[in-house]
RNA sequence: GGGGGCGUAGCCCAACCGGCAGAGGCAGCGGACUUAAAAUCCGUACAGUGUGGGUUCGAAUCCCACCGCCCCUACCA
């Protein structure tokens, strides 16, 4: 074919159109389940059924497909899924806006993006798809909520939320509005309520979860989560309260308890109420309610003078038996600790400037190295020898800690202790759109679960989901009514649903068997797949999903659903791709890329090959919209090179192609294994343009074997052009089932090489040695090039730097 | 306040275990093709690696200090 036909035949978007059918009839892309191959359980993180597939999902999703594909190659079984997250906010509020039912916009977007996503041209298994509002999969939500509930693992009791108090709602996290934390509806100051709430126990696993020896994570996802979790070492220590009895506190530094000259209780502390002398009550009362109505975000900010008021009662310190005033402050959190502490001015900062403010005594127990006995002028927070401390005193505050504790353990005022900052999960949202817990309170029996077998409960279709400002469920008789399990006497179902970070928690394994009724998912087929091999998505997650799926993953292991201790064993986290401006894209700034206009443009494998062109896959990075040209020529290159074919043979060496060959195959695989696409697509261009440059200088044969392995290598990226290129080379449907190709190690290593010589550090000249020189060899051929010579003149070579294939060095005196 | 990442050509990015700063791409420039342009093809210039020190025969790379940008986290007792 001539080049002008070529350019003329050249439709990628039509050709892609072509290849994507053709697949889908012969159905390669169904999971292949010959247990005689290693298998690859490739997982890429779900996304959320917005509408259109943007840019972020194409960065997170094909570079991801690239890999899975590789694997596939390289001859493993890969089982690639994918689903949608679609239990959530935005349909409700797409509901409440714009009066669509959450079910109908979300399946309607849902159809939408499986078209956007086979478009991708990804392997994904359409088959194992999951939908998470679909009551086949949220069934299994409830089924382990009430296995959780037999474990003691998910309970309720009454928690802090978001409340609007004129629309009489609680409020998710992200509808409150700005730094004056207003009601996302009607602009209404959001105030902190105490509800019932179910939370699951994730603390329970706060230990196991910091042991992250099973798996191969990025250290930055293991430093997040151990930070998240927060543990920390020391003790509680007893206060006895006057007139109200013992109160705990923890801290981490029982050495300084000498030095604790006043108490403080979070607003939130149920014994605020009880001790507040009668003088005190109107001014203790009004500082809790100021601080309801903070929310703990502001209350977080530590740059806040610290504000609190004395409740007019007394605590005695257990070390020095002195009475001590009682402080409620909010800088004290109830979800802390025990929500009260032991206040040591003289060695928290904190503690400090709100003693400086109240006038209380500031009295040094650990002196710092040099201290006389002057006043503190800030907090001392490191180690010393301990003063003021009775019998402790000279001792070393380090090991006062441990003495003080068992001290204080013997007279019944205390223990070593260990607390996590790490809480409990808490899943229940007033929301509509999402899973009911199934839960029945009923008079007489109280707490009830619904019963395994009556489940699903299903999410009621008709439900009210209007603004009335309360839950929605809520206002659904029918749904809320129900007999009681147990006596059958009237009742009311919990009208909260879950949290939706439940539903991915453990959508991996339903992946293996979506249509399974008899569980979660079919142990046989999680026998064949378990756990995931490599998942992919971002770090934002770290925290949360990242998290709770590990912790999802132990109960079920207890469960003995599993019989292994991590969900995925190995993560890699992608970057974020930014707007042309740099700035994350959004929708306010007007800087978000839409990735139709380009794959309508120049067909979806530039677009993919150039989102992994771009940079490494972790760093992330702003989209230029002109690089992508220099994509589209590649692949067009390549594709005209594969249909026009071998040109003429006029001696370049093929030899070289050879190495060249078997140089790109190594480079390709090995970025391949490391995530890094973008040199690999480097070295594919680079192997691209050689080929074109002696298309018609070289051996036939050997230039189609090169041209051959080339598209092998391209398969992964572009796996439409590479489809069309082996066609037209004639090899056999699909390139896809082909092996990957090996290198050989001695073709890869260039035959002659260019040695630097320096002299002294400065390069004086570069002498052409075979690969393999010898040091001595390598030496003589140097002292003869004249330019060395010339700076070696007069001197005496005191060393010689030999770095075999890169420099040889003279140090002359 | 704490933790992490990144600064290399006009731009996006390479550079293994320290060894000639350049693999790839964008934009630029020159040429070929064209009546002309676009497209295409061929060919090219461009930085001494954020700043200042140190280690070394030799530093983008290792160490120290600083500057800039980004991300995460934050009264955790």
């Amino acid at each position: 074919m001539s080049e002008a036909k070529v350019r003329q035949s050249y439709r990628p978007v039509e050709m892609e159109r072509r290849w994507q059918r053709r697949w889908a009839e012969a159905g390669i892309y169904e999971t292949d389940q010959d247990t005689a191959k290693p298998k690859h359980y490739a997982l890429t993180m779900l996304p959320y059924p917005s509408g259109d597939l943007h840019v972020g999902h194409w960065y997170a999703m094909t570079p991801s497909d690239t890999r899975a594909r590789y694997m596939r190659m390289r001859g493993h079984r890969v089982f690639f899924p994918i689903g949608f997250d679609a239990f959530g906010l935005p349909a409700e509020n797409a509901a409440i806006k714009r009066g669509i039912h959450p079910y109908k916009w979300t399946m309607s977007n849902i159809e939408n993006m499986r078209g956007q996503l086979r478009q991708m041209g990804t392997m994904f298994d359409f088959d194992a798809e999951v939908v998470t509002c679909d009551p086949e999969y949220y069934k299994w939500n409830q089924w382990f909520f009430l296995k959780f509930y037999e474990k003691g693992l998910a309970y309720r009791k009454q928690a802090p939320v978001d409340w609007c108090p004129s629309c009489n709602t609680t409020l998710a996290r992200e509808q409150v509005v700005g730094p004056e934390r207003l009601c996302e509806r009607c602009d209404t100051p959001v105030v902190k309520k105490n509800l019932w709430q179910w939370l699951f126990k994730i603390t329970d696993y706060a230990e196991e979860l910091l042991d992250f020896s099973k798996i191969d994570w990025p250290e930055r996802v293991e430093t997040l989560q151990r930070n998240w979790i927060g543990r920390s070492e020391g003790a509680e220590l007893v206060f006895e309260v006057e007139g109200y009895g013992p109160v705990e506190v923890f801290t981490t530094r029982p050495d300084t308890v000498f030095g604790a000259t006043f108490f403080v209780m979070s607003p939130e502390h149920p014994a605020v109420e009880k001790i507040t002398a009668p003088e005190r009550e109107a001014e203790v009362r009004s500082y809790v309610e100021r601080a309801a109505r903070m929310s703990e975000i502001d209350r977080a900010d530590a740059t806040r003078e610290k504000t609190g008021v004395f409740t007019g009662a007394h605590a005695v310190n257990p070390a020095t038996g002195e009475r001590i005033p009682i402080y409620i402050a909010d800088y004290v959190l109830m979800g802390y600790g025990t929500g009260a502490i032991m206040a040591v001015p003289a060695h928290d900062e904190r503690d400090f400037e709100f003693a400086r403010k109240h006038g209380i005594e500031i009295r040094t127990v650990v002196a710092p190295p040099g201290w006389e006995g002057e006043p503190l002028q800030e907090a001392y927070v490191g180690e010393g020898t301990m003063v003021n401390s009775g019998r402790f005193d000279g001792m070393p505050s380090g090991r006062a800690r441990e003495e003080i504790t068992s001290w204080l353990q013997e007279r019944g005022r205390g223990r070593p202790a260990v607390t996590y900052r790490l809480r409990d999960w808490l899943i229940s949202r007033q929301r509509y759109w999402g899973t009911p817990i199934p839960i029945i309170y009923c008079e007489k029996c109280g707490t009830v679960p619904v019963p395994e077998e009556d489940l699903p409960v299903l999410l009621p279709e008709d439900a009210e989901f209007m603004p009335t400002g309360v839950s929605p469920l809520k206002l659904n008789e029918e749904f809320r009514n129900v007999e009681c399990p147990r006596c059958g006497g009237p009742a009311e179902r919990e009208t909260d649903t879950m949290d939706t970070f439940v539903d991915s928690s453990w959508y991996q394994y339903r992946y293996l068997s979506p249509h399974y009724d008899e569980g979660p998912f079919d142990p046989e087929a999680g026998d064949r797949w378990l756990p995931v091999d490599q998942y992919t998505g971002g770090v934002e997650h770290a925290t949360m999903h990242l998290l709770y799926t590990r912790f999802w993953t132990k109960v079920m292991r207890d469960l003995g659903l599993v019989d292994f201790d991590e969900p995925m064993l190995r993560l890699f986290n992608q970057g974020v791709i930014l707007g042309p401006d740099g700035n994350r894209m959004s929708k306010s700034r007007g800087n978000v890329v839409t990735p139709q206009e380009y794959v309508d443009r120049y067909g979806s494998d530039v677009l993919r090959c150039y989102l992994m062109f771009i940079g490494p896959w972790d760093q992330g990075g702003p989209w230029d919209g002109k690089g992508v040209e220099g994509v589209a020529r590649f692949l067009r290159r390549a594709y005209s090179m594969a249909v026009e074919g071998f040109a003429s043979d006029a001696g370049a060496d093929p030899d070289e192609l050879e190495r060249r060959t078997h140089r790109t195959i190594k480079k390709v695989t090995q970025d391949l294994e490391n995530f890094r696409f973008n040199t690999a697509i480097a070295a594919l261009m680079e192997q691209s343009n050689y080929l074109m440059a002696v298309r018609n200088r070289v051996d036939e044969e050997r230039w189609s074997e090169a041209l051959r392995q080339f598209i092998l290598l391209l398969a992964p990226f572009a796996p439409h052009h590479a489809e069309e290129m082996w066609a037209a080379i004639g090899g056999k449907f699909s390139v896809h089932t082909q092996n990957w190709p090996e290198w050989d190690e001695s073709l890869v290593a260039v035959e002659e090489i260019e040695l630097v010589v320096q002299v002294n550090g400065k390069v004086r000249d570069q002498i052409k040695v075979p690969t393999d020189v010898s040091e001595a060899a390598a030496k003589e051929l140097a002292m003869q090039s004249e330019k060395v010579a010339r700076q070696l003149e007069g001197r005496s070579v005191r060393k010689v730097i030999y770095v075999p294939g890169r420099i040889i060095n003279f140090v002359a005196g």
